[in-house]
DNA sequence: TAAAAACATTACGTTAACGTTATGTTTTGG
DNA sequence: CCAAAACATAACGTTAACGTAATGTTTTTA
């Protein structure tokens, strides 16, 4: 009942798998669960809140790295200012890309009914029979 | 002088480094330098149209995937009629992979904007000092 | 107490098109 | 003829976030 749960109840609380928990544990985003010896690893409560509070930013679409580094803001600052403000910042920065994206795009399009254009000019010229 | 060459000159003249050519060839997408026993290849004039071939449809973006399919024509039909009518297909694909692309930034773009607003309202009543 | 769950660990696979060592062989120029 | 180019081959690396075996151990349950 209190906070101390093997790895398959934390990865259906959290909804997430097993390989995910281990992965973010290999990459440091989450604490390694705790094991007495060897054997069976233990996680808490927070750490549940951790993966929570992950799934939340990838909802942002932060990437990993990104949510590595504001995640430990929300636990060491409750009140949640301090990590807004940062996600906040990773938030302009990828409207910025999402507009560099989008411009990319339309000149790529620009240059495809370009040539289509020209393809279907010089099968014309090919073709009049 | 005429059209036998070795891999350093193919290179220089198509203007690809030799780990392309020999990547080309273990994709079959030019045929392999003959050799005389073991020891070095030797590859054609039409090889290098082969490769400068590609390259002009590289620059169309396409795939090397996308190319395989339709490099073959422009040697078999010298007209060239039957490559571009397939690349024409090709390029009208991209255009509407393109135009899907851009609806998603746009998507994405927009849901941003949303976030970004929302965190910085939430941080607005949390500060009013 | 023995079989069934649950868990742990290792490692390959996934996308595209080569770049970059590392090492060994062949050809060329003086 | 020998050193310097040029060439050949094999194999790892590159991006992100896990999925999916394969195999072995621990915990739970009947």
């Amino acid at each position: 009942m209190n906070g101390r749960m093997r790895i398959g109840e934390l990865t259906e609380r959290a909804g997430v798998t097993p390989r995910t928990v281990r992965y973010y544990e290999s990459i440091g985003l989450i604490p390694p669960g705790e094991r007495e010896g060897q054997g069976q690893h233990y996680y808490t409560e927070e750490t549940l809140a951790r993966l929570r509070k992950i799934n939340q930013l990838k909802k942002l679409r932060l990437s990993l790295d990104e949510i590595r580094d504001v995640i430990d803001l929300y636990f060491i600052d409750p009140s949640g200012v301090q990590a807004k403000q940062k996600v906040l910042v990773v938030l302009r920065q990828h409207l910025a890309e999402a507009d560099q994206k989008i411009r990319e795009y339309q000149q790529f399009r620009a240059e495809l009914e370009d040539h289509i254009e020209r393809f279907e000019r010089w099968l014309e010229e090919k073709k009049p029979r």
